[in-house]
DNA sequence: CTGTTAGCGCATTCAA
DNA sequence: TTGAATGCGCTAACAG
C-alpha cells in the first residue's frame, strides 16, 4: 500500500505537505501542488479512508435502516426506489451507503448500536415508523444524527421526518371516486401499526364525512399485504349484501393482490367497481387495468431525507425539520363513473 | 467518547490487557476479564471501528454493485430479494454492507475505485455480468477479491461466481411446454448483453432442436423490460399468420407486461396461449393467471455469493470457485396444454 | 498472565 | 509556504 509518505519523499516534500495538497490547502504553491500530484499518480496514491475517518471522527457515510419485517416488506417496489433517491444525493456529496442486514427487530437495534457506538456511520435514515419504536428512542437519548422516512410516533417536532400529506392525500383520493358517483367506498389497509396506513385511513373517512357518506366498519379491511389474508379479507367483502362499488387501497402492491382476487371473483374492474391505491410504483402502470394511484414520489422522498441528514451530521445544531414531499394522482384505467 | 484507555484507568489493567479482552484472548484471568467487562459496561464503551480498521487492515464491509441501469433494473424484485440474501449471512458473519450508489456506468466504476483503493471495503459482489465490464477488469487486475453472480464475460475458471444452470433450466421448461403438445413456441428475453438471457435463449433453442421443432427468428424478441418497446415487439409477434401457442419469457417482470399487453389484444392466458418464465419473484404468485417460472433461488444466489466472497477475504489464496444453485420447476396456472 | 512500546495512515497543531 | 511533532483509538510485538 502506497502511503502519503512515500508521495512525500517521491516529490521531495513532507508528509504533512501531502496531506495539505490533498486537502487543497490554498496555502501550498501551485507548483509544488503540481509535483505532489504528479508524484500521487505515478505511485496510484489513494488516501486510506480509515486513517482519514479516524482522524476526521467521521465516515461520510450514511446508515439505512429497512424496517424489519424484511421478508415481505422488501418486496414492495417502494425500497429499490427510495434507495435510488437516497443513493442519488449520497453519491453526490461523496458519501456512502451502508444498508441494515438484520432481519429481526433484535437484530436491527443490535445492528443500529453498532453503527452508532462504532462510529460507523455519521447519521441513519429509517425508512420506516412503528409504534413506540426502540430504535427511534435509542437514536434519540444519544441524540445521534437520524430522520425518518414517514411520521415519528413522538417528539414529532424535535425528529426531523420526511413524509407525505398522506391525510390529505387519502382525502383526495376517495373524494375522487365520491365525485365519480360513488356512495359505497371501502379502505383496504395494510398494517395498522404504520402511519401511512393510519393516516390515510384518516383521509379517507374524513372525505366521506365531508360528504355525508355513512361510514360502515364492515368495509374497512386491514390485511398484510398480499398473503393468504388479503383472500379471506376480501371475499368478506365482496359477500356483503351491498358491497361497495369503490375501494380505497392504501398500497399498489395491495391492490396488485387485490386485482387478482377480484378477476378469481369474476368481478370487473373498472366496470363493476373502481379502485384507487397510493405510491405510483411503475408496478401500477402494468396492470390490467392499469391503476389511478397517488405518485407520492418515492424518489424525492429518498433524496431529501438524505440531504437533510447530511447537514446535520454537517451541524448537529440545525433545527428538526418537517419536509412534506407533495403528491399527486395519476389518473389512470382503474376508476369508472357511477350511474 | 470513551476509549480503550478510559476502561483501562477504570478497571485499574492497561489499554492492551483491555484490547485483549476485547478480543476474548485465552491468556487473561476470567477474573481480569471480568472486571474489565464490567468497566466496559459502566462506561459504555465501544471499540471504534476506524481505529480497528486502520490496525487490522480489514474493514469487515463488503461493497455490493448494482447494475448501472438502476432505473430500470433496479426495480426488478430480484435485487431486494437477493440483497436479503446477501444480507443474512454478511450480518451472520457480522460483516457490514455498503450498496453503489452511482447511476451510470462512468460513476459506479469511480465508486469502485474508491472503494478498493481507499480500503472501503474487503471484498465486491457484482450483481451484474456484462460483456467486457471494465469493473470487473478493474478488479481483477488490482487481484481484489470479488464474486459475480452470475456468468463472467472471460476468464471463467478464474474469477468466483454463483449461477444458476440457466441454460438447462431454459431448455426444461421449453420442454415442458413441448410435452404439453406446443410446437410453435416464441422467446421474449431482455438485454442481449446479459448472459442470464443469452443462457437462458440457447437452452430454448436446444430444446426445439432435440425435439426436431423448427427455429424461427421471428419467434425471437429482446424487449427492454416492460417499456413501450416491449409492446410494439410482442403486437409484431401475434400479428403472424401463423403465431406462437406458446412462450418462454426470461424473466417473471417481462411476463407481467406481456400478460397486460396480451390481455389487451384479447388473448387469453393459458386458452389461446402457454407463457412460462423465470425467477419465480414474488409477483408470479398475484399475476393473473399465476406463472409457471423456475424458481432460480435468488435468496440463495445471495447468499452463497456473500459466503464463498467472505472466505476469500479471508484468505486471498482460496481458489476461484463456480457455485451452481439449482433451479426447480413451479408449476402454476399459465401454462395448458393444447391439441 | 499482563504491561510497555511502537506503529497503522492521516490531519493538524506549532514553529520556522 | 512548508516541516516536525503529536495524537486519533486500537492491536501486536516483545518483555517481564
Amino acid at each position: 500500500m502506497v502511503t502519503i509518505k512515500d508521495v512525500a519523499k517521491a516529490s521531495g516534500v513532507s508528509p504533512s505537505t501531502v496531506s495539505r495538497v490533498i486537502a487543497d490547502n490554498p496555502r501550498i504553491t501551485e507548483e509544488t501542488k503540481k509535483k505532489v500530484r504528479k508524484a500521487m499518480k505515478q505511485l496510484g496514491y489513494h488516501p486510506n479512508i480509515s486513517a482519514r475517518n479516524l482522524v476526521a471522527k467521521s465516515t461520510k457515510a450514511i446508515g439505512v435502516i429497512m424496517p424489519s419485517s424484511a421478508n415481505t416488506a422488501l418486496q414492495n417496489p417502494f425500497f429499490p426506489e427510495i434507495l435510488r433517491g437516497i443513493g442519488s444525493v449520497i453519491h453526490k456529496m461523496q458519501y456512502s451507503m451502508s444498508l441494515s442486514t438484520g432481519e429481526t427487530e433484535e437484530e436491527i437495534f443490535a445492528e443500529v448500536q453498532r453503527m452508532v457506538y462504532g462510529s460507523y456511520v455519521d447519521g441513519v435514515i429509517l425508512l420506516y415508523s412503528r409504534v413506540n419504536d426502540r430504535i427511534t428512542n435509542f437514536l434519540r437519548e444519544k441524540d445521534f444524527p437520524f430522520v425518518i422516512v414517514g411520521k415519528p410516533y413522538d417528539y414529532e417536532t424535535a425528529i426531523t421526518h420526511v413524509d407525505n400529506d398522506n391525510f390529505n392525500a387519502g382525502k383526495e383520493i376517495t373524494k375522487h371516486l365520491i365525485e365519480k358517483g360513488h356512495k359505497r367506498i371501502g379502505f383496504i389497509g395494510g398494517s395498522r401499526e404504520l402511519f401511512v396506513t393510519m393516516d390515510r385511513e384518516a383521509g379517507y373517512i374524513a372525505a366521506l364525512q365531508e360528504n355525508g357518506l355513512e361510514i360502515r366498519d364492515e368495509y374497512k379491511i386491514h390485511t398484510e399485504f398480499l398473503k393468504s389474508g388479503g383472500r379471506e379479507a376480501i371475499e368478506y367483502l365482496l359477500s356483503l349484501e351491498t358491497r361497495p362499488t369503490g375501494l380505497v387501497v392504501s398500497d399498489d402492491l395491495i391492490s396488485l393482490g387485490i386485482l387478482a382476487r377480484l378477476e378469481e371473483a369474476g368481478i370487473q374492474v373498472p366496470t363493476d367497481v373502481s379502485l384507487v391505491s397510493f405510491n405510483n410504483v411503475y408496478l401500477s402502470e402494468i396492470t390490467r387495468p392499469a391503476l389511478t394511484t397517488v405518485d407520492i414520489q418515492i424518489y424525492e422522498l429518498g433524496a431529501q431525507s438524505a440531504k437533510v441528514l447530511i447537514e446535520k451530521t454537517k451541524n448537529k445544531d440545525e433545527p428538526a425539520k418537517r419536509i412534506i414531499i407533495p403528491y399527486k394522482i395519476v389518473h389512470r384505467d382503474s376508476v369508472s363513473e357511477i350511474e
